[in-house]
DNA sequence: TTGTAAGCGTTATCAC
DNA sequence: GTGATAACGCTTACAA
């Protein structure tokens, strides 16, 4: 019945050429240039093709030509809407250049996204994006000596590739500069770990709206995360809820949507009333951001645009002999809802 | 500054091992069974790789051994959160046996899943996951002659490889069973195209519990969708929306949580309250539902053990010889919250 | 312990 | 228009 399991060994154009009683070559033709074989003869190799479900070999290809026709996205959080957002981006513009597109997930860990470049680079790809753990390891410059490679979403200190990000600095103080505008003089930052480069410009921003507003240092506190997920929001908002009122900070800025999302659900659960005990912005403007319990106030990132340059770059990169380094930058925006307006403005 | 670019031609080990003054054969040995090579010799190699920036082509050891040692999966949308979660138990499971995984989207389109499942054949990966656009299609029976291949969230009728999903059908029940249980006596089923398995599926399953509580067929209807995102539920929330009080269903069961999502939403902008005016179901109980305006009742499916249960199965099915195809349904649990039971259980 | 040589499947370059 | 032959870079017997 199954025909399948484990054949002696893969057909090869070896033996379709047999199959159809010509030689190796014009099998080879028939299949790279068929207008350069007689209409006969490539019916008699297609046949045999069909016949013997042969399947040709990509590894043998690329051994001769020495590179992939694949495009690689690791991802440092596949379940973030975010990232797959971006990935969307790369996608199209892969599929308007007929490449391939992978995604490898590196789920924040340092090894895995090494494991991940290691390989990509072992199988010749066309070129890497990649949203690095830290994009000063010294391990992306190693590959990129080999394989053209776009950071995404980071810029790097080190300038030895392209990269595309958005200004999270500005995005920081946009956050800020607002809640500060709503009244609030007692803000809690929330995001970490202190490592991701994303937290870290935020905050930045963050504070720098918080200083030229001439408020105190002290009155902008950091409530650091483990992660920015849904379940850390959650504990800060555990967190945040076992306060005294008058201790507890009226706004929360979080690092991403997923934690703000979390830190919502949570603050609601405790009985906090969003925004008039506790006003919450949060940061990507993923899709659930407006459709939450109450509608979240965010910073915008161009998410598609991002990835779609990105993808332009890596490509322009392995095609130019002499490439020189872009860094792209692009303006976040502000997306005010009722998670610091208020009911009247629930719904946009 | 920029020695990268278009180098002459990649380092092979016959550089390395002119380099390090030794044969090809013990630059392999050195890279595959360091154990047989004396210290000294070895030492001497890997100095030569490193001062070269050698990179081992995978395309030339695939060649060699037949079979990549990656994994892949090709999911039918990236940006559904049910189905990176899946990937992430299929993550897990290939990291056990490491294996590489790599993600591609199909994004719904017939074409794009072709095109990855040829790419993914020729590149002879070790074993395919794929959530398909049609589980029937000739084309997966044609790859899972050349490589073990497991449908994941669906069953196919055609029994040539694995498959691993969650019964639709059952779920599909519980949801009507629960409505009618909160006793809701006119409901629209939300969901499209019918194409999709999981759609057909799980209105299969409420119409049956609808007729077996001896209601009206016509007091199910069925609205279609154009796709299961969030937007195609806020287009069904207008059209719900506008209907006149005494002609709209007093709940809805919608084929998927964007859906949901995206009908909760556009329902209380339109001023309609939830659950009162308008009870809502979804479906696979994503990590959003319990955050939405009002936590919605849900299908949880078992997803991580949905995606560890598939690679499993298709590591065993390349690794034996004679394979016996299973398929295994997993059961699905009905989440009650707010939006079918209302604000006094509004957050679990 | 190290070196030599054959071969994996494909493509390109030639003669025919 | 077609057929032999030599690479591509690596692994693995087997010989030294």
């Amino acid at each position: 019945m199954d025909k399948k399991a484990k054949e002696p060994r893969e057909v090869s154009v070896r033996e379709v050429a047999a199959r159809a009683g010509v030689s190796l070559g014009t099998v080879s033709n028939t299949l790279n240039r068929p207008h350069m074989v007689s209409p006969a003869t490539r019916a008699r190799v297609e046949q045999a093709v069909l016949d013997l479900g042969f399947v040709r070999n990509e590894s043998a290809r690329q051994l001769k030509s020495g590179r992939s026709r694949m495009l690689a996205y690791v991802m440092l959080d596949a379940t973030n809407p975010f990232f797959t957002d971006v990935a969307q981006g790369i996608e199209l513009a892969a599929e308007r250049a007929d490449l391939a597109l992978v995604i490898c997930n590196s789920d924040g860990r340092e090894s895995r996204e090494q494991t991940h470049l290691e390989l990509l680079r072992q199988q010749r790809v066309h070129g890497i994006l990649i949203t690095p753990v830290d994009p000063d390891g010294d391990y992306l410059h190693e590959v990129s000596r080999s394989t053209p490679l776009v950071i995404v979403d980071r810029t790097s200190k080190a300038h030895s590739f392209c990269s595309v990000a958005v200004d999270d600095v500005l995005g920081g103080r946009l956050a800020l500069e607002h809640l500060i505008d709503r009244g609030h003089s007692k803000v809690a930052f929330v995001g970490g770990p202190a490592s991701i480069g994303q937290v870290a410009d935020r905050l930045e921003g963050a504070r720098q709206a918080w200083s030229q507003a001439g408020l105190p240092p002290a009155d902008l506190t950091w409530m650091t995360s483990p992660a920015l997920s849904v379940v850390a929001g959650t504990a800060a908002g555990q967190r945040l809820a076992g306060m005294s009122a008058r201790r507890r900070p009226t706004a929360a800025f979080c690092a991403n949507d997923l934690l703000a999302l979390g830190l919502l659900q949570q603050s609601i659960a405790s009985g906090l009333r969003v925004p008039d005990d506790l006003g919450i912005v949060g940061y990507d403007d993923i899709e659930f951001a407006a459709a939450a319990a109450v509608p979240l106030t965010s910073v915008r990132q161009p998410r598609r645009k991002l990835g779609d340059k990105a993808a332009e770059l890596v490509m322009l990169e392995a095609s130019e002999l002499n490439h020189q380094h872009e860094h792209i930058m692009f303006v976040p925006e502000l997306v005010a809802r009722a998670s610091t307006l208020g009911s009247s403005y629930s719904y946009r």
